[in-house]
Order: C-alpha cells, then sequence, then structure tokens
DNA sequence: CATATAGTTCAAGACCGCGTGAACTGCACC
DNA sequence: GGTGCAGTTCACGCGGTCTTGAACTATATG
C-alpha cells in the first residue's frame, strides 16, 4: 500500500483528510483500468502506463497531470514520466485548453498501434542479433577443427527455426495490425460520435 | 564406484581435477547456448531453460545434470529445478543408460511447440480475464445510474479491441505452430535418426 | 522582483524474481 | 548398516526494475 503519502506537503489549507486517493475513481472505471494495464504489462510494457492511457481513454476528455495523479494514486514524478513516454509513442496527446495555464493530456485511440509498432522494432533488433549470433557461432565451429559434421548440422538447424519463428512474428505482426487496425479505423471515423461502427 | 569421475563416456584414468569450470564449453557452443538463452527469455521463459535446453540440443547426446552443471556453470539445485520444468513442458526427456544408475537428458527438437503451448495457456487465461473483467465493468457501469451512454460506449469498444487482439494472437499461434512445425517435421525425418535411440 | 504552481529529473529505496547453497531424501553398492 | 553420490527442496541474498520524493527549472501572476 502507499501509506500515507503526501504527509510532507499540504499545510492546513486542505481540511479534507479525505478517503485518500483513488476514491474519485467510480468502480467500473477502476476495474477497466486495472484491465488495460494488465494487457499493457502482458506486452511487456509499464502497468502504470496502461492505466494512465486507459484512464485518459475512459474520460475521453482531456486531464491534467494532477488529476491523473489523484485518480491512479501515483506520484507527480511518475506520471511526468509515464506521460512522457506515453506521447513519445503518440498514444497521448498533450493538449492546451485555450485560456488555461496547464497542460491536458487525452488519449489517442491507437494503443494497438503503438504496441504493434514497439513489439515489432523490440522484436526486430532482437531477432538480427539472435542471427547475428548464430552465423558468428557457425563461423567459428567450422574455423576450428575437428567438429563432427553432425553438429554443424544442428547449428544450422538453429538458425532455420530462428528464421521461421521470425517469419511467423512477422506474420502475426502484420495480420494482428491489418485486424485491429481495421477495426480501430472504423472506430475513428464516425466512432466517436456515432454509434459503434461494425463491420 | 568410480572414485572421482566425471566423465560421461570412458571410465578409467580421467580422475583427476576439475579444471575450473566451463572451461569445457567451445566459444562456438558458448555463443549458440547464449542465443537460445536470450530466445527463450525474450518468450517470458528462464533464460537459463533455454540454455539448458541449448546445450543439449547441440550435444545430440544425453548429458547428466552433473555434466549440465559444470558446462553451463549452474548449481545442482539450479539444474535440478530447470530440468524439472523442461520435462514437465515435454522439451527434455529424461532416459536411463542401460548400465548407468544416474539419468541423463535429451533434448526434443520441438522448443517451438512447448512455446508456443505454454505461451499459448498463458494467453487464453489471460484473455479470458481480461473479458470478464471488463464485462463486469460493464455490468457495473449499466448498474450504476448516470453514467453517460457515451462512456458505456467507450467500455463496449475497449471489449470489441480485446477481442480482436485475442483473434489475432489465436491466428498467430496457429500459424507459427504450422510454419515452424512443417520445418521441424522436415528435419526430424532424416536428422535424428540415432538421437532417439532410448524411448 | 517575489511568489506560487506546473512540470522534470534523478538518487534512494521498495519490490520481486531468480539462482545459490545447504540441508534433506533416496538409492546403490560395499 | 554405513558410505557416497544423485537428485530435490527451500530460505536467503543478490541484482535488476519501478516508484517515490525532493530538489530543481520554467512559467505565469501580482
Amino acid at each position: 500500500m502507499k501509506g500515507y503519502l503526501w504527509t510532507g506537503g499540504d499545510p492546513g489549507s486542505q481540511k479534507t483528510v479525505a478517503p485518500p486517493e483513488n476514491g474519485r475513481l467510480a468502480p467500473w472505471e477502476a476495474i477497466a483500468v486495472e484491465a488495460v494495464g494488465n494487457v499493457i504489462e502482458f506486452w511487456g510494457f509499464k502497468r502504470n502506463q496502461g492505466r494512465v492511457w486507459g484512464l485518459l481513454y475512459l474520460r475521453g476528455e482531456p486531464l491534467t497531470a494532477g488529476e491523473i495523479e489523484r485518480e491512479l494514486d501515483l506520484s507527480k514524478g511518475g506520471v511526468s514520466m509515464l506521460l512522457r513516454d506515453l506521447e513519445h509513442w503518440g498514444v497521448v496527446q498533450r493538449v492546451r485548453v485555450p485560456q488555461d495555464t496547464v497542460w491536458r493530456y487525452a488519449a489517442e485511440t491507437d494503443l494497438v498501434r503503438m504496441v504493434t509498432h514497439v513489439v515489432e522494432e523490440r522484436e526486430a533488433a532482437f531477432v538480427t542479433r539472435i542471427r547475428a549470433d548464430l552465423a558468428e557461432a557457425r563461423r567459428l565451429a567450422e574455423g576450428a577443427g575437428g567438429v563432427q559434421a553432425e553438429k554443424l548440422r544442428r547449428l544450422e538447424r538453429m538458425a532455420v527455426l530462428a528464421d521461421h519463428v521470425e517469419r511467423a512474428l512477422r506474420l502475426f505482426i502484420k495480420t494482428s495490425r491489418l485486424d485491429v487496425g481495421g477495426v480501430l479505423g472504423a472506430f475513428r471515423d464516425g466512432a466517436l460520435s456515432r454509434g459503434k461502427a461494425e463491420r
């Protein structure tokens, strides 16, 4: 638990001892936000990145960093960094409301695009590296005498296997993008105001 | 008894010393083993599980726990647990050589099958959970009055999105299995002709 | 210019998973 | 029965990651 945060600041003016933290978050919101957090974590990102995006997405309207901090019970610094990441990936947008001075943040709809994109990059770099390693191993093995042909064959098999895993991955990413992307596209069109676009 | 043996094949005058450890692993073997370790880690397993499997696969012949321990510089307990996992997943087989009393371990070729299988399970349970959560959230949201229709729609969109991610995943797993599996099948024919002596 | 509030950065610490090593079990052989 | 080794289990500690909290910068306001 987070215990009693904010004891440090907040001199008297704020009488509301208030059931701290996420009291503001409706139960159903909490569940949904948590779900997004889980999904995003599953894909190798930080859980809280997902929670932040989820909140922004559910609310629909841009929130300030302070609001996010309160709703999700995160630290100021943490929110700042999380938002930086999300913004950097293009799944959250920083917007300025006309006469107000603070930044607000809004969710883009293409979370999935971000996931596939980042995963793709990650995986591409990774597979390249593995391939290089296996090639290197093979070179060395051939160089050093006395390695049985049998073993060389095994090495080679490994490399082929890596190639195929790679192909499968690429295929996955592509289909996933098409499939999910298509649906999201449908949303994007009229979705925000119009009902669910079905396909 | 063999006094101090640790030599798989020949008993005899090899008694001495223990040259400190992983010196035994040829450089090219080390690289390949490491590569497998990385791959397997990438898929959410333990790096050392991959290293063990990789070693067994490269060597072709069954090794004892002690040998693995030495080659990969792991602890006795660690090797035991790693082997248990691998065996449990069916990617390593425990074999008994006729006259000898110790267990030996041999790599099955279908590492990929294991990965897809476990990933599939993991993911299935996970997706189910997410779905349930979103459904629950929706129920709550509908129950509690005063939730804007707009927000309900967002929730629903999330669920649809989850469905599609799921479909993409299933598709991926299927293709991956077909693709890689096919290749492996080809291997299996001519390649391991003698590796599977014991069964 | 002084002050307050929004936002950023980073060192310190909480947290968590993995592997280690030691204690333990079981088995084979003397 | 006793000895020695293979194999298992588990509490602890190390290492890496994420979050916090405080110091710091930037920007608006009187």
